[in-house]
DNA sequence: CGGCATTTTGAAAGCTGTCAAACCCTGTGG
DNA sequence: CCACAGGGTTTGACAGCTTTCAAAATGCCG
């Protein structure tokens, strides 16, 4: 299937988009086609380097629910993320499914090095990305050994939330899964300049069973038990406020930081 | 602590090992500390490459259920492992355990771009390694590009391996876990020229357990329905003779290959 | 051959999954 | 602006798989 084929525009991405609160203020946008600058993997960048990988990009957008990347499917291009929410997952031939992570923006896409894609990677919310051929990504990786250097340290990172969430997986009851989701988003929304407490919820409750290896109903009972605890109320289904964060950390089952 | 703590002799390594039958001829050992040749990684390295491997490599050996690494310690060096069988695991304060992956022959320890190691690395055999002092290998990487791209394409594949990985530990049934264990053990032992059908099991119950989310006693349990069913049976606790292998493959619940 | 760790087996409990239905939001259309 | 439709979420009852706890069996090693 052509590549051409993942690009859709979305109707206007919705309300006020959170993004707009970044508390670093935007620095103008240095790329026609691209906002590269925004780009986590940039922090690290030359400018030259910098001005190579603007140009060999090209912006996406992609309605919600939308499929960007197909399990099995030739693995032609590289994104980052700018906007928006993804999920990667993989499918087992019956269709039971596992959420394998959670993209937000800044993170890559499509990064491997492979013939095919090994994930499935689906649009949670409107999403816009930077789209970069993946011959001359690699072309550029071998020019600008930074980006090489920068890369290794995301895969390396990337290994070590994989880790962890294995651990989630493997070891971890559903309550102490839940709260160690809920309160991962809270962190990554703080790392982000997001608000950090009333946390959005971009992916519903079947997303959530599915990244955590539970069903919809247990992941509504474990957020009832904390409700009902005292740890947190729920403004609406997509949002949760946190009452005790503390409280919560305790019971992820996880050493204190 | 001091990192030479990580350092024992083994007691002499027991029995004639199996390493001795890889079918690929041992090429004689060119580097008095290591025998770097034999790393996985090497295959696509050049000669100057691999000589400065191996001037910064020192040969470790370390006795069965020794500890090489220890979470959350300083991550002062990189291995590369040359004989015998580790596992990586994390543990919650309780101590629940989660065991992230096995390594044999050729796989990498400890490439973390962190300040502290993530996860406990355990001889499960009598074991040998390569390594690494962590700022010579950095060193190295600056000056090899080659050796960065390799990096970067075995981080790829781990993450892989580790989405693989989370697909079944949350959603998997026991006997799924275990049989898709057990051919992956079968493979990874053809792809080293090991025998790889009555497999060797070189970890026990436990790490077994540990490794798919489950307990001793479930393992035993479904090793026990797999052989009621006629599709393996147990020479001795630590070999499994795989009787109908595509039977098994279907348990799996993964796609066929 | 005996001691000990590992593995297996058994019975019972518990947590999570399954199935079904009610409820609630959200967005639409009158 | 309100009623309605529909999907998503919550709740309930029950079943089932895995865990737990305990004890027997097995295999390994001195």
């Amino acid at each position: 299937m052509p590549p051409d084929k993942l690009i859709m525009t979305s109707s206007q991405v919705g309300r006020g988009t959170e993004t707009d609160t970044i508390r670093p203020p935007r620095p103008r946008n240095p790329c026609h086609a691209c906002d590269v600058r925004e780009m986590s993997v940039c922090s690290s960048l030359e400018p030259a380097e910098l001005d190579r990988l603007s140009a060999i990009a090209s912006k996406v957008t992609v309605d919600a629910r939308a499929t960007i990347i197909y399990e099995g499917e030739e693995a032609d291009n590289v994104f980052n993320l700018t906007l928006g929410t993804v999920r990667l997952s993989k499918m087992l031939p019956d269709g039971r499914r596992q959420i394998t992570g959670f993209l937000f923006p800044g993170d890559f896409l499509g990064l491997v090095f492979t013939e095919t894609y090994g994930y499935t990677a689906e649009a949670v919310t409107a999403v816009s990305l930077c789209r970069f051929p993946r011959w001359k990504f690699e072309a550029l990786l071998s020019k600008f050994p930074h980006l090489e250097k920068r890369l290794l340290s995301i895969a390396s990172n990337e290994l070590m939330a994989a880790q962890d969430q294995m651990l989630l997986l493997g070891r971890k009851s559903s309550q102490e899964k839940v709260a160690s989701f809920l309160l991962m988003l809270s962190r990554r929304a703080a790392r982000h300049g997001l608000p950090d407490n009333p946390i959005d919820l971009p992916m519903n409750r079947a997303d959530i069973a599915d990244y955590l290896g539970l069903t919809t109903e247990t992941v509504s009972r474990a957020l009832k038990r904390l409700h009902k605890n005292g740890l947190l109320t729920l403004p609406s289904p997509s949002q949760v406020a946190l009452l005790q964060p503390e409280a919560l950390e305790e019971l992820t089952g996880d050493d204190l930081p």
